[in-house]
RNA sequence: AGGCCAGUAGCUCAAUUUGGCAGAGUGCCUGUCUCCAAAACAGGAGGUUGCGAGUUCGAUUCUUGCCUGGCCUGCCA
């Protein structure tokens, strides 16, 4: 079968996977592997740009590794690995610093927005973060990188280092990424107001068991103004119906929909509904799971035979850049 | 390499002046109330005060060495 191009994605080794994660990322990973060549990376250089320890770090990676496999991306169709197993990004990373203007980076969004967060730890590489996102596109010859809108000033970056190496070398050896836009439905974590995310602690596990799915959809906050049972609610500002439109037949959630309107069921009716969907959802991927839990050395060997098949084309890639630069 | 400032609960910071039981706000957990949640109220957990040494009856506080971060100066390239 003949693929589309490549697609390129990285994902910091964040451990557990949350529904924000599977519905914006993973989701989307899987799906993409049926018309592209995918190659798929946990970026754990990346991640130390901002770790103070790297205790959790191998554990992080492992689990999410565990949730992607569980979730259908293909370590045969794609080229799923850990980013530090191949040596020659950092080699890449070093030269195409050197074709970046700082002023760049400093300007983008992303960096100011770390700068906020973690004003006491303004290191070199969180500098050159974009610089090392783009290295990991070229290096595999990625032709796409699937984003949300919010990171497009970063693939325009990628585009312009591209360009600039290209230039400044008179070569053609790395290959202009795209962005490959992609509207995700926005996850919003269980307190309803923040997007969902892991250090806001307002995330459910696609792991998670049955039990404690089940809690943490009852402890979602639902249309405030609904204080009684009899109260009609308001399924348009309830997170829990947005919830529903993901897990749940459109029939049941037509009735979800103008049952709760009418008072006809209660917000516990409805959370229980939505736990047993979530739970049905999932129920194949937490036991494909279970058994890459087992051992932990399978999941290793397939990254690291993963690694081995981005190397080939790294390698192919290094070549080019060292001979168009004229290293010896 | 030198000078100055800072480091206290997950986070933001008090307490240091004049050494005397290490606190508040926020977040987190529990309970009451709610169909659930939220809100409100009540309770609880959370600490090697960056690390070590010294002075002292007693050190978060004073002295000193080190670590980390920030600002300034110098030096090398």
């Amino acid at each position: 079968m003949v693929k589309k191009g490549r697609v390129f994605s990285g994902a910091r080794p964040t451990g557990r996977q949350h529904l924000g994660n599977y519905f914006g990322a993973i989701s989307n990973y899987v799906a993409l592997q049926e018309e592209y060549d995918c190659v798929y990376c946990i970026v754990d250089l990346h991640a130390l740009t901002t770790l103070e320890s790297t205790r959790d770090l191998r554990k992080n990676t492992l689990e999410m590794a565990w949730d992607w496999l569980a979730a259908g991306i293909d370590p045969v169709k794609s080229i799923v690995f850990v980013q530090s197993m191949v040596r020659q990004i950092t080699e890449l990373h070093t030269i195409l610093s050197m074709v970046t203007p700082l002023g760049k980076l400093t300007d983008l969004p992303t960096f100011k927005e770390k700068v906020r967060e973690n004003p006491h730890n303004i290191n070199y590489g969180l500098v050159g973060y974009p610089v090392l996102m783009s290295a990991d596109i070229v290096l595999y010859k990625s032709n796409f990188v699937p984003v949300g809108i919010d990171q497009s000033p970063h693939i325009e970056f990628a585009r312009e280092t591209v360009r600039s190496f290209n230039f400044r070398y008179n070569t053609n050896a790395l290959i202009e990424p795209q962005a490959k836009f992609t509207s995700f439905p926005k996850i919003m974590g269980i307190d309803g107001v923040n997007k969902m995310s892991k250090s806001l602690n307002n995330d459910i596990e696609i792991a998670a068991t049955p039990e404690e799915t089940t809690k943490l959809v009852m402890q979602m906050v639902t249309d405030p103004q609904r204080q009684r049972r009899s109260d009609p609610g308001n399924p348009d500002v309830c997170n829990v119906f947005s919830l529903h439109k993901i897990f749940t037949s459109p029939e049941q959630v037509a009735s979800i929909n103008s049952e709760c309107r009418r008072a006809g069921i209660g917000c516990v009716d409805c959370k229980k509904m939505l736990a047993a969907n979530m739970n049905d959802y999932f129920t194949p991927l937490r036991a494909r799971r279970m058994e890459f839990q087992k051992d932990p050395d399978v999941t290793w060997d397939m990254l690291r035979d993963g690694a081995k098949r981005a190397s080939v084309i790294a390698e192919t890639t290094m070549v080019e850049v060292r001979k168009a630069i004229d290293l010896p």
